[in-house]
DNA sequence: GTTGAAATTAGTACGAA
DNA sequence: TTCGTACTAATTTCAAC
């Protein structure tokens, strides 16, 4: 069902924090960096590649796959090819106290292929992904209509994605063509507990205030978000 | 830097369709559904539990890779151990007829995990993973803002990431258990024409009429979306 | 599309630097 | 810790069926 929750058990008790674990150095960041363009590659070509020996490669890709950095190793296919072309975001709006019920809907769904909670007008998003528009209407309105704790729904329908990366690492930032990159130190890879700190506190309605700029928009999570710790 | 166009080239012109390629049968679904939970299973493996010959699995594995249906395969870590545990979502709103340079410049980003054009009230939505949330601001605020392309922008907060599917499979919706699931036959594996065609045509909006209920919404294509097709 | 055998490569377990 | 090597097990390739 690959449940995730990276961000959660932050802001509520001590729940689940194991710990930092596993340190990464450069040599993990390099070994990452590799197996995010070629999950398949052989443990002897990665050693080549990021210029270690081949024993301390196992060593390190071991630690890595233990320690839960790397979650698994997955196909990147061609949805078009695959018969389901059509992509939807589906923005929804969830009843108070029925954050446990809409996670648990939501893993019946295997269509659904990303929610995320979060700030804004919404409460949370929802990818799909389709065989055509017509699918996407059912779902919305026979499945997610049925389900309780859903309030509203939005839908939008993707017309193109533009771009998609396996995942973002630290140091990719300092490869960029230098235009206005942040002069700010580069993060510790290792993070820092208040980190999570700051997701718990509805953070971001803040930012908005002193910008240079009007056309920026910093949206905080609406009323009672807060509920959200206690539906996991 | 992992550019898509998955769902373009359907509205316009006859620009860049390759055609079906290959025809996927249940046996290539099945290999697909493997290697999404493993993608590093070896082939031999693999062709036990898909329940054919090694031989077999050579050929259609090298087959998926080599007609695209495959595109990598890859890592799935967890960004919250690599130092980037702040997610956030930036809608976009882009000036009219400057598609193509909001696409370059989001090549240059390389701390942008997924874009895709939409259909609503804005017209990008844009994914990123950070260190803090002062990054996110940063970002939007002196990257974003700088592109004359971006008129505005409207910035979301991902509290907790509720589930990631590597992908979406035709034949996953056989699998949840039957609840008003959609009727209608499952769609055929090889793509038709007609499903390119729904997408370039605004889709969406027509779609909210006659619903039962009031809470749902279906939002078209802003303004001048149709620009979309120039800017490729 | 399948099976079986050879060649290659991967994974493991050491000791040494 | 990391490296290098030798050993064992597995995978891939290629053949004939």
């Amino acid at each position: 069902m690959t449940e995730m929750s990276s961000n959660s058990g932050s802001g509520g008790g001590a729940t689940g924090r194991i710990g930092i674990g596993l340190e990464l150095d450069a040599t993990h960041l390099k070994i990452l960096e590799v197996l995010r363009e070629n999950g398949r590659i052989s443990v002897s070509a990665l050693a080549e590649r990021v210029g270690i020996s081949r024993a301390n490669a196992y060593t390190r890709f071991e630690a890595l796959r233990a320690d839960g950095v790397i979650k698994r190793f997955t196909a990147e296919i061609d949805h078009q090819r695959a018969g389901l072309g059509i992509v939807a975001l589906i923005f929804v709006t969830v009843r108070q106290q029925m954050w446990r019920q809409f996670r648990a809907q939501l893993a019946q769904m295997p269509e659904v292929e990303y929610c995320a909670i979060t700030t804004g007008q919404h409460d949370a998003m929802i990818q799909v992904r389709m065989a055509d528009v017509a699918e996407v209407h059912a779902m919305v309105t026979e499945r997610l209509a049925n389900i309780p704790a859903v309030k509203a729904t939005e839908t939008v329908f993707i017309l193109d994605e533009v771009l998609r990366r396996p995942y973002v690492l630290p140091g990719d930032r300092e490869r960029d063509r230098g235009r206005g990159a942040s002069r700010r130190p580069a993060p510790s890879v290792s993070p820092e507990p208040e980190q999570g700190q700051a997701q718990g506190q509805g953070q971001g309605q803040g930012q908005g205030q002193g910008l240079p700029l009007g056309k920026m928009r910093f949206v905080g999570a609406a009323e009672g978000r807060a509920a959200l710790r206690d539906a996991t």
